[in-house]
DNA sequence: CGGCTGATTGATCCCGGTCAAATGAGGTGG
DNA sequence: CCACCTCATTTGACCGGGATCAATCAGCCG
């Protein structure tokens, strides 16, 4: 479908990251900034985009809405390992291992866009500064990823799930998706069972605890914290793993 | 201490894994020899190489012993996320992130060898196969990191056990450090649950399952899989996201 | 109004944690 | 050679966090 050329305002967040990462040079910024107008694509909600064992071909960055990695066992056991949000991409990976090891679904519809595997490499085969912030976005989310590993392995449900909504807040608010207090959580409970190993059930009730302590509110697709500090001692959070200071 | 000419043979398979895992030009091995028999450093058991919140300064390369990352948190709570064994690096991005986010410790005596920044730096800047290759061993990195998330996150006491030894036993197979259908195993069970998110005690009793439906041997250090098959369906096991092609 | 999806609640069970003690297996010094 | 210490493995008893199964409730949409 024909996009305008206000789209530009779009993929500004999506520069503004990568710059943030790594300093990109003029013309990577330019020809990235191109690239990406050229290949917006939109997806509903619970599509997947990719799945595990597909080739990779392409590499696509979140302009808006919320994606997940996830992974399933033979049996329908399903954990979702990580959040993707809007500024961040899929799979700059593109070029160095073949296939997916992993699957990614949408959780809201999704605004992208979609950077062919020949064109990705002619941009970053001229100029290494996009190629190092791509390289940059790998490494912090093998922390993010570190992170996740301990919340399933060594928290408790309620540190678990709090831990989930800092981490959240954190990665949004660079890209202006705070407000205040509140940010949107769009998804539903199964999906924050499966982001934190637990089943719906238990999630519902731990969400309740959590309400009841008074420290989230949760209504109407809206997640409000009005005491970051007691959430994030509630969760264990230390943020520092999120690389944030690159955005300030 | 000194060292003989005859490591060389040590550093050999470090160089024959980063060619797998992106081709190496001659200069570049060259250079990343030399560079590694200048750094040679020894460390004994249960030592913190290096320990979150640390600046990086130099790249770590594991020439034989076992290392693992881990986090813990405020009250003692530790959690391994994944383990090092030879041929495969620490720190690659050394010059991109300015601090740790997790701790690396050896489990053994290690030999590894240490390249500082800039000369780091300098190996990568000239060519840039080099760099490839590490930034596909973060990527293979990443893909493990997730698979020890569904790990702990959906799999049972039994599975994730199980599914521990055959990931070791097939991320040793590659350097040679599998003999038949055995290899070593020398970390203590209260490292095991570490990784597994397990209590030691059941740790413990989860290896004695094992043992009893006589899918391990475990005895003196040393772990035999007499039907790799048969555990590796008790794990659920899949082996494509280690890359293992690769090094075929 | 019926059907669907997601949130919530209740009842019950069991996997895995916790606490505590016993057993082994080196290592060391007398 | 033995006494002793330390660290790792093992076992037993008990408990509780979170899973499971099932039913109800609340929107939302056609």
């Amino acid at each position: 479908m024909p996009l305008s050329t206000s789209d530009r305002s779009l993929v500004e967040p999506v520069i503004r990251r990568m710059n943030a990462l790594r300093p990109l040079s003029a013309e990577a910024r330019a020809s990235l900034e191109y690239a990406m107008l050229d290949g917006l694509q939109r997806a509903g909600a619970s599509e997947d985009l990719i799945s595990e064992g597909d080739p990779v071909d392409s590499v696509r960055v979140v302009l808006s809405g919320w994606l997940c990695r996830y992974k399933t066992l033979e049996d329908g056991r399903r954990q979702i390992v990580n959040f993707i949000f809007p500024g961040e991409s899929c799979d700059s990976h593109a070029f160095l291992l073949p296939v997916m090891d992993h699957s990614i679904a949408t959780m809201t519809p999704v605004v992208y866009a979609e950077i062919k595997r020949a064109r990705f490499e002619s941009l970053t085969r001229g100029d290494r500064s996009l190629a190092e912030a791509l390289w940059c976005e790998t490494l912090v989310n093998n922390a993010v990823q570190r992170e996740w590993a301990i919340n399933l392995g060594r928290r408790t449900a309620l540190e678990r799930v709090a831990h989930l909504f800092c981490e959240i807040f954190e990665r949004l608010r660079p890209v202006g998706l705070v407000d205040g207090n509140s940010c949107v959580m769009p998804v539903t409970q199964m999906d924050l069972a499966d982001a934190t190993g637990l089943s719906v059930v238990h999630l519902n009730r731990t969400v309740q605890e959590l309400r009841a302590s008074g420290l989230i509110v949760l209504r109407d697709r809206t997640l409000t914290v009005n005491d970051p500090d007691a959430l994030k001692a509630a969760a264990l959070f230390s943020p520092s793993y999120l690389q944030l200071y690159r955005f300030s």
